[in-house]
DNA sequence: ATCGATATTTTTGTATACAAATCTGGAATG
DNA sequence: CATTCCAGATTTGTATACAAAAATATCGAT
């Protein structure tokens, strides 16, 4: 772990500073100033600025009044908004994908990955997770991808990066979660489900089936919540929601 | 016009950017050096580097692959894409306000738009453009507010910012088009429907009537690109539209 | 003349200095 | 004792200097 991985100054700021904040390093409401933040990362003001904007943009920080930046309030309302947020915007994809048509190549290509994720999910006696989470990440990528969109690709990507919505938060630390087991299998049916409707160019389908399968994330942000709350330190940005 | 509105260099460099760049001022695929940029604008390159930063999350300029920035090619595709986005966004907005219901102090700020959205429209015997386009703004940006949820509220603004396709995209000149007039009339009509659904709590049919407006400006556009080219004029990046 | 290697110039990324705005604490005043 | 106002200290916004990287030009060899 000694090798430095020569990134700039600015994504090593943005990436810094996203997990300490998802980490609850700092204090709500606490104005973040600059020079303090810039002495802690151990980089200069100016691509400081720039990965604070940054974070702005994707919502992790907040303007405060008076000026100066706080990290942002966060309910788990937003977090369900969030969810929602990305299920429509993936959906979209989805119908998009089914209502211009995609290429024997694609499909090629998807049913690669759904046998991929098959294999990781039927196949054991239990669900593989270390293979489940990557082949999960590529199916989703794969799906904004087919929409033949780049302004969907683009936005469905944006859409990961809000708070606690992207399609891999829950699968962190899901090795230690038996409960959730269940769940990766009716996600990959799910999976299934999307992608036939898409090849037979069923739209409408295909959207509300993906709508639905994003909503599997908010039930298993409401099981974190209200069974297993230690379980959210497994979640990174859990921790900084509001009590609400 | 002597009075300098004394705003930050950066939002300047924002607006100005914004608008060279629109205005078709840069040559497609030319490379735009930030030191010359920086003198054009006459600010400095710390705060015309944020500038370039926002640009690039909006989509209008784009990295080049040897690096260095460059003017966004943006096709019709794209910028149907956009429209339909919006479309999805505003729709969901509507949806979660149907779903979740709003105020009897909403549903009178509502009528309150609508009642001065038809005066505008039906009282005279042509409508009054000057007084339409602000309070069709007016209309979508009360949508958005009724979600509920901060999140939506957020990336509805932000679809705004999209190349046209903000709402009032093809509002700018549009005195000048008698065809437009009855397009208008059909968008109040729209308008009304959309928020007795919402009244009524029906959240699909809000969603639908809300994505199905959207495409209003869709039928503007080829209107526009096909029967009278030359008012792509008045549509500020309309001009930057490559040939496809 | 063409290609490739090297030198020169340009361009970008980062640090830092400075100025303008903002905040904070406390003294003076009612 | 509360309030207002001011001076000092932070803090942010902007300009600029410098170094690293990239692009471009130069020159020589084939």
């Amino acid at each position: 772990m000694a090798v430095k991985p020569r990134r700039s100054q600015y994504e090593k700021g943005i990436s810094e500073l996203r997990s300490m904040i998802l980490n609850g390093d700092f204090a709500p409401q606490e104005r973040l100033s600059e020079t303090m933040l810039a002495e802690l990362l151990e980089i200069s003001r100016t691509p400081l600025r720039q990965a604070i904007d940054r974070l702005l943009e994707e919502g992790l920080l907040e303007r405060r009044p008076s000026g100066g930046t706080m990290v942002a309030r966060i309910t788990m309302q937003d977090i369900v908004d969030a969810i929602e947020l990305r299920g429509v915007l993936e959906g979209t994809a989805a119908r998009f994908a089914a209502e211009r048509g995609i290429s024997t190549a694609k499909i090629a290509e998807g049913n690669e990955i759904l046998g991929e994720l098959d294999e990781a999910v039927f196949s054991g006696s239990s669900p593989d997770f270390s293979r489940y989470v990557p082949l999960n990440l590529d199916f989703h990528i794969f799906l904004s991808k087919i929409s033949g969109s780049s302004i969907m690709e683009r936005e469905v990507d944006r859409a990961y990066r809000l708070p606690v919505a992207s399609p891999i938060a829950f699968l962190g630390g899901q090795e230690l979660i038996p409960d959730f087991q269940a769940s990766l299998r009716r996600a990959q049916r799910q999976h299934r489900a999307i992608f036939d409707a898409i090849v037979l160019r069923e739209g409408t389908r295909a959207q509300a089936l993906t709508i639905e399968h994003a909503r599997l994330a908010r039930e298993n942000l409401e099981y974190i919540t209200k069974e297993n709350p230690k379980l959210a330190e497994h979640v990174p940005g859990l921790a900084l929601i509001e009590a609400a």
